[in-house]
RNA sequence: CGGGGUGUGGCGCAGCCUGGUAGCGCGCUCCGUUCGGGUCGGAGAGGCCCCCAGUUCGAAUCUGGGCACCCCGACCA
């Protein structure tokens, strides 16, 4: 069927929207794609919709193949299922909670874990699994920041997949199955994404691997190596700092003066050493107890690392408890008398460094690990510019990127607590071992535009374009023209493209403004000339040139390679 | 949640400081013109000025309180 554009709902804008900042959100909502409809509420139109299914019928096929089953589980989900397994109080922050009509507890599901695994009760024997079960469903999250159109929304569609197996070694085909599948969705979706190691967060799972797409905004962090052998999400990136250079070593903590010294910068600049001498100390409240966390002075915590590490969330502590446990203001405390738990990143693990005295306006040279202290020694620090590769020594680049998948071996957590076990040949029970694994089509359409654009509008890729062709007719109120540009449309309907006619009684600059925003792989303009030689001009959307050629042969331009 | 900003026809904005019954560009409708990169001319339609309260003879404008949205920091597909 061709798509006549005089019909379609296709409001183009000519500027871009006042508060968009992000590319994508720019080009999709001027493209007439997408409106608000409030904060991290995005209306998908038409076209619009059109990509999203493209991008969701390349998911579901790759899924299929792997021998996933669609099936399809509800939004609104009584709130019982989220109290078994705690998350009604650990997703707190991100979870919808209603009420029915008769005052019945529900949660808007966020993800469907808990769903899926009530269902997975019913796998009783070691004869029923694996199995890979999955679906496209809606997410509610109540995202404390929505942001950049698509880029961050707090209801959105995803496909998540669930795998069930009998053990850690089924888990492992399940899951390495499940990357086969996700580099096959990102390569034939034409985006560019790197698979990473991740952080697991507040999913619990053991392992986990992120798909990051980078692009000009989006809200992760991608470290890669120059050399191509280290890729990591900046959270759990370990890049190896420069070696410091340590002072002459102590025989024991020296007290000195630091007259309204607050920053590690300063400390150095005013000792004269070098900065990653000094010791940065950062204290947190996990589990109700002051937590000492301590990095070099020229690094940043990683809080992703330190919450892994104590296995507890963690916040900044208050004043009031700084004081309490240091008697010392932020800016002179250090791990040295300090009675609680103390966390050291590993680059203070040997030599001596500058702490905080615990006493405002002092500090302490020559603190050593294991002599004036204990700790524990973890990798707690933030990877930055400037790191080498932990794997070659060379260069790390980082890049801003849209998390775009996420897969997790889950383990036995959500089956434990929601009793779905199996049964082996020996009638021993176990619970079903798991993994969850989750695409966002709205942000690989949205990584595909931050990708995929030009100064005039976006460039599709031809596998999730709205439509393949975009045939233009200037006709310019010839019926002759418009009848060949039909024409010319049709025949490219009948060869199994999709088509979009724009028949509008629009001027030819308004037709090619708008043909280049909507970003269609191939254009083919029709107009009096074709009338004289029977030829249309074609002209891919990355480039810059029309190509005349007899209007026979344009469905060889619309082969797919 | 903390910080900053914005709410005025469909879209982008001015007016607000210095109160006096709302304006510009685009878009939209009609007529004519033009017709391969957003033509040109003419005539129109369209606004609870985010909401509520207050001050005032009079509020888009001043005051107070809400709400919504955007951007920057802690979370996630």
């Amino acid at each position: 069927m061709v798509q006549r554009q005089s019909t379609l709902f296709l409001p183009t804008l000519r500027e871009d929207p006042a508060d968009a900042e992000a590319v994508s959100h720019k080009l999709l909502v001027r493209a007439g794609l997408i409106r608000q409809v409030g904060a991290g509420l995005w209306t998908y139109l038409p076209a619009g919709w059109r990509v999203h299914e493209k991008v969701v019928q390349v998911v579901r096929e790759e899924m299929d193949a792997i021998g996933g089953q669609e099936m399809s589980m509800p939004v609104l989900t009584p709130a019982d299922l989220w109290q078994r397994t705690g998350r009604y109080d650990t997703w707190d922050d991100v979870l919808i909670k209603l009420q029915d009509g008769s005052g019945r507890d529900f949660v808007l599901a966020a993800t469907h874990e808990e769903t899926v695994t009530s269902h997975a009760r019913e796998m009783r024997s070691y004869r029923d699994l694996p199995k890979i079960l999955y679906h496209f469903q809606t997410k509610e999250r109540d995202e404390p920041r929505p942001r950049g159109g698509l880029l961050r929304v707090r209801e959105f569609v995803m496909k998540d997949s669930y795998s069930f197996d009998r053990d850690a070694e089924g888990l492992d085909r399940s899951f390495l199955a499940h990357k086969g599948a996700y580099d096959r969705i990102f390569e034939r979706c034409g985006l560019e994404a790197v698979s990473v190691q991740a952080e697991s967060g507040m999913m619990g799972g053991r392992e986990s691997v992120d798909y990051l797409a980078p692009s000009g905004s989006g809200e992760n962090t991608l470290v890669t190596c120059e050399n191509g052998d280290y890729a990591a999400d900046l959270e759990i990136a370990r890049g190896v700092p420069r070696a410091a250079s340590f002072p002459e070593p102590l025989e024991a903590p020296a007290e000195v003066e630091t007259p309204g010294i607050e920053t590690c910068e300063a400390l150095g600049g005013f000792l004269g050493i070098d900065v990653a001498a000094t010791s940065k100390a950062m204290p947190v409240v996990a589990d109700g107890h002051v937590v000492l966390a301590l990095v070099r002075g020229d690094d940043r915590l990683d809080e992703a690392k330190l919450v892994s590490a104590l296995g507890a969330l963690v916040r900044p502590a208050q004043p009031d408890e700084i004081r309490e446990a240091f008697g010392a203001e932020p800016g002179s405390l250090g791990p040295v008398g300090f009675r609680g738990r103390v966390v050291l990143d590993e680059t203070l693990r040997e030599g001596q460094f500058v702490a905080g005295a615990n006493r405002t306006g002092y500090h302490l040279r020559g603190v050593e690990h294991g002599r004036d202290f204990e700790a524990e020694i973890v990798d707690i620090r933030l990877s930055h510019e400037g790191d080498r590769c932990p794997r070659c020594g060379g260069a790390l680049a980082f890049h801003t990127a849209i998390e775009v998948g996420h897969i997790f071996k889950l383990g036995t957590k959500y089956s434990v607590s929601l009793d779905a076990t199996y049964l082996d040949e020996e009638s021993v029970e176990h619970p079903i071992v798991m993994g969850s694994y989750g695409i966002g089509p709205g942000r690989v359409l949205a990584a595909a535009v931050e990708q995929g654009h030009d100064e005039r509008g976006i460039v599709w890729p031809a596998s999730i374009a709205p439509y393949d062709v975009h045939v233009l007719s200037l006709a310019g109120g010839s019926d002759e023209v418009a009848a060949l540009a039909a024409g010319v449309a049709e025949a490219l309907s009948a060869a199994g493209r999709d088509v979009l006619l724009d028949d509008r009684d629009a001027r030819p600059g308004e037709k090619f403004a708008d043909a280049d925003l909507l970003g269609c792989p191939l254009r083919v303009t029709v107009g009096k000339k074709s009338l004289d030689d029977d030829s249309v001009d074609v002209r891919r959307r990355s480039d810059t040139q029309d190509a005349r050629v007899p209007r026979a042969s344009v469905i060889d331009w619309t082969k797919e390679d």
